[in-house]
DNA sequence: TAGATTGTTAATCGATTAACAATC
DNA sequence: TAGATTGTTAATCGATTAACAATC
């Protein structure tokens, strides 16, 4: 049963994690009781073997001759994800996009919970936003003092990036969700940083369009 | 000289061109002129090897017991991903997260151009965003007909994304920007699929947090 | 029990890295 | 020319797939 190796699984089956995640966790809403692997590849696009094998890195959660328990699946990849957390998070730079994100994203859903927005403007503050008033940046220092927050979401120009995480690692930031146009991997070791470059991302069905064939 | 072999290419290749397009803009504004695999390597934590064999992918770009000029590479991997172009794009789905889309996104600077943003509810006809106005979903066909868009962003619930993805299949589209909870890839082959899942994102940091020893 | 399907080992495939001859 | 650095082939490494014995 579960004996969880939680180090050295390789980032290609904790990336498809979230995604399994998604599809158990449809299939559960749908009342669906069991799937095997095979089943599961089919609706996926993977395969049976892939599964098996992603999902026995964290353990056993399948049964021979019957396949996997929907619900504790759901519950076991629940786990390893963190989702039961209320990681504490905050966000920089009220724009457009950092507006977006607090009010669309269900962080709670995600194992976070957003706990405070910072934008350098100062006619921004005390503004309203997803239920937090906009703080401005002088006050980031007393507020990680008090709530010692864990994630900060990165929406502020490409210019502010570097400095901001700077700061933000001094004051004990565990992990970003950056946004802007700015490669934080590269400065900052043993800090777990998720780069969302959308700019990278449209690209490439330009460059699908421009290579297409049927066309 | 660059003799471009378009097809065959690996996706984990193609993946890293806009990253590199990146990168080599960066130099090129700051005005380098040159560059050796191994110091653009060094920059983007990536091997001199694997530099040399993404470019050679498409064409010999550099030269012996030079590098590469910086102008000409970023022209070409430009070239290779289309930025030149102005592919008519259409967004559907006017909340915050699709009016951030449509006002953040720099379009033009990713080889695409946004020239239409839906809504199904009425009460948001008319409004503008981004210079555009928003228009009610029974001007689809009309508009299609007439723009012939390529490229569909899809900033809608889960729930209708697969029927207006259909439909829009139906009317010619080539390629979608889903940020719908839904995995179109699964339903459309020969149709170019971007799935942003900003969910699966977020879910990698709470999983590196609960997994990380330095804790 | 017989049938089904897992967990896991072994085989294959692809992607990354290393090495080096070609050449600017 | 000598030094540097590419383009490209060969070696290594890792990830995916196939196979099958274990077992529910």
């Amino acid at each position: 049963m579960p004996n969880a190796k939680k180090t050295g699984i390789s980032n290609s089956v904790i990336r498809r994690l979230p995604r399994y995640y998604r599809f158990v966790g449809e299939l559960v809403k749908k009342g669906t009781i069991r799937i095997s692997s095979g089943e599961l590849a089919d609706k996926m696009s993977l395969t049976a073997s892939q599964i098996r094998q992603d999902l026995n890195c964290f353990g056993g959660f399948g049964q021979q001759g019957y396949g996997y328990n929907l619900i504790e699946l759901q519950s076991e990849i629940g786990k390893i994800l963190g989702i039961e957390n209320r990681h504490k998070t905050v966000l920089f730079g009220a724009g457009n996009l950092g507006k977006a994100i607090a009010t669309h994203m269900n962080f709670k859903e995600y194992g976070c919970c957003l706990t405070g927005i910072f934008d350098a403007d100062e006619n921004k503050t005390g503004e309203r936003v997803a239920g937090l008033k906009i703080m401005g940046n002088e006050r980031i220092e007393a507020f990680f003092e008090k709530e010692k927050p864990l994630i900060a979401v990165l929406c502020i120009p490409k210019t502010a990036a570097q400095e901001l995480a700077d700061r933000l690692v001094s004051l004990g930031i565990k992990a970003f969700w950056n946004f802007s146009h700015y490669d934080l991997t590269v400065s900052h070791k043993n800090i777990i940083v998720e780069n969302v470059h959308l700019g990278d991302s449209i690209m490439m069905l330009s460059y699908g369009i421009v290579h297409s064939d049927f066309n």
